[in-house]
DNA sequence: GAATTTATATACCGATCGGTATATAGTGCA
DNA sequence: TGCACTATATACCGATCGGTATATAAATTC
């Protein structure tokens, strides 16, 4: 309950904007109790980030572990992102507010092993793809950085209500990241 | 002053982490001279956006116009981008936190206006093209947001020192976007 | 049933939050 | 010289920050 609370808040407000009080009221305990739990206003985070990230990584891992069909394992992918945007829009705020928070912001610090996580999945995957896919040779790791960010991109459009989660947008996303927007 | 010490904490360790005091100390003044030229915290947030991001917004207005040639207006627009991101990375990582802030964040609030700027200028750059370019008619919008949103990631790599700003990058992020990762 | 551990609350810590009341320097002008 | 206006500082406001010392209620173990 008390990570629940806190996901909405600081999806909502930010993690520096919503201090350990209004966690507690809005989680229904005292001060106590939380630090008896948590530790820590970290802790919080970090417990967090352990409960709805993980998941998230996991769901990843099939997906994005290439066997031949680059097709496949992007649109795959992407259909785990975008599913987690309909169906945990709070948790996929903060993992955006967090991916782009500064550097030495505490917030951002805790985050940074599970957003890389996500980040290197695709760089691998790119890697053994450029195995079998000679013309792309040489820029696997920029291809896995940038379909991240794409993919991304796209979870905040969701996020945002600017384009709808449709049964194909996984395949337009990753048909417009392989042909380009002309094809 | 203020201005540029205000901006290299916020960006740093994020708005609400840096309290009116630290910014003070960091510009070497006190909290009654803070005030008076800016009223609030707020206000020096506002002030920082009209000074750093109103010369993006100048810079982009030209190459972001459409006159007949896409790819023109993509490259140059990228172009722009990189050339911040390189020349002014510090303002750059403040624009791309603040984009990514959570909705109700005081500081997300006050940048919206400008942030909403960038990407209608892409939108409208995209709905004239498609004018001419008939083959992707219908997906003016999300190729506006989606452009936006690459040139962006982009900006993310280069402040993260994960790819390097070479003279040819907004050829080689443009094509891509237009033609995608196998030509 | 007594002892121990788990879990919760009241009340408090010094520090810092954004913001201001008051006083006073410097400055241009009559 | 004196008056307004600009600009800066000292010292303070109540509120909130993250965190804790102490006490006690509830559950578990012996």
């Amino acid at each position: 309950m008390i990570l629940e609370r806190a996901l909405g808040l600081w999806a909502a407000r930010g993690y520096d904007a919503v201090g350990v009080q209004a966690l507690c009221e809005a989680g229904g305990v005292t001060k106590p109790t939380l630090y008896y739990y948590f530790g820590s206003k970290r802790g919080v985070l970090e417990a967090l980030l352990e409960r709805y990230a993980g998941p998230l990584l996991e769901d990843l891992r099939e997906p994005s572990t290439y066997r031949g069909d680059l097709t496949w394992c992007l649109e795959e992918s992407a259909r785990v992102f975008f599913r987690y945007a309909v169906q945990s829009p709070v948790f996929m705020r903060l993992f955006l507010y967090l991916r782009n928070a500064p550097a030495e912001s505490e917030a951002a610090g805790r985050a940074e092993a599970f957003l890389d996580e996500v980040t290197d999945n695709f760089v691998y995957m790119f890697r053994y793809a450029a195995e079998d896919h000679g013309n792309m040779r040489g820029r696997e790791e920029a291809y896995g950085l940038s379909f991240t960010g794409t993919a991304l991109t796209y979870v905040r459009l969701i996020l945002d209500g600017k384009i709808e989660a449709v049964e194909d947008l996984p395949y337009r996303v990753v048909h417009q990241f392989s042909h380009g927007i002309y094809s």
